[in-house]
This record gives structure tokens, sequence and C-alpha cells, in this order.
DNA sequence: CGCTTGACACCGT
DNA sequence: AACGGTGCCAAGC
């Protein structure tokens, strides 16, 4: 398993109408590769099977999404799983965190 | 094998 | 509150 997958598969765990943030997955991981977390989304090779538009920044910033720092796809996506964004903000009662 | 890059995080100013 | 610099880890060149 590599490392990309790893990040894969925790994001499919992630249920809908719940985001969760790259500090979570990486603690997940028992690693501290926030950065490697992103690294590893930006090529989405399974695009409906791992909803990385679910994972957000640590403050609740939406970040990036599609190679792009800003994409109001994402946060529209978010919005339309029934996640509330304020201030360009995920409402931090929408975080998911695995155990 | 070493340097640079990146969908981040943290701390100081 | 906003900005910038520094640290983190994995991949690519």
């Amino acid at each position: 398993m590599n490392f990309n997958q790893k990040v894969w598969n925790l994001c499919k765990k992630i249920p809908v109408g719940r985001v969760s943030t790259y500090k979570i997955l990486a603690k997940s991981l028992r690693t501290k590769a926030y950065r490697a977390v992103g690294n590893a989304l930006r090529d989405n090779p399974h695009a409906p099977l791992v909803p990385c538009h679910r994972i957000i920044n640590s403050d609740g910033t939406i970040g990036g999404y599609k190679g792009k720092k800003n994409s109001k796809e994402k946060s529209r996506l978010l919005k339309k799983e029934g996640i509330k964004i304020v201030n360009k903000k995920v409402d931090p009662r929408f975080i998911f965190s695995f155990s």
C-alpha cells in the first residue's frame, strides 16, 4: 500500500455530509506529512471513488481543488452535500475525525 | 543521491 | 485579523 493509497482509502471512509482536514488524515496515518497528503490528492485517479473535495484545511478554509488554489466548485459541492460554509470557512461542526 | 516543489500547518510580527 | 517566514513529508527531476 502506497502512501497515496492510504490517503485515498481514508477519504473514502469520510461519511457523506461531513468533511475532514489534511491534518486529521495525516494523524490517522500516524504521520506528519500534511503536505504529502495534499500532494497525494493533487492527482485524484479515482474521481468519484475518492471524494477529495471533502478534504479542507485545518483552519476550515477550502484550500485547493483540481490543482487550483481556489475553486468555487469545491465549496459549492460541499454546500450541495449539506455542509454549511461561512466566511469561506466550513462550519467546524461538520468536520469529521476518524475516531 | 540531492535539490525543488506542493490541494498544508504553525508561530511570530 | 492579515501576512510572511519556517517546518513538515513524500514525489519528481
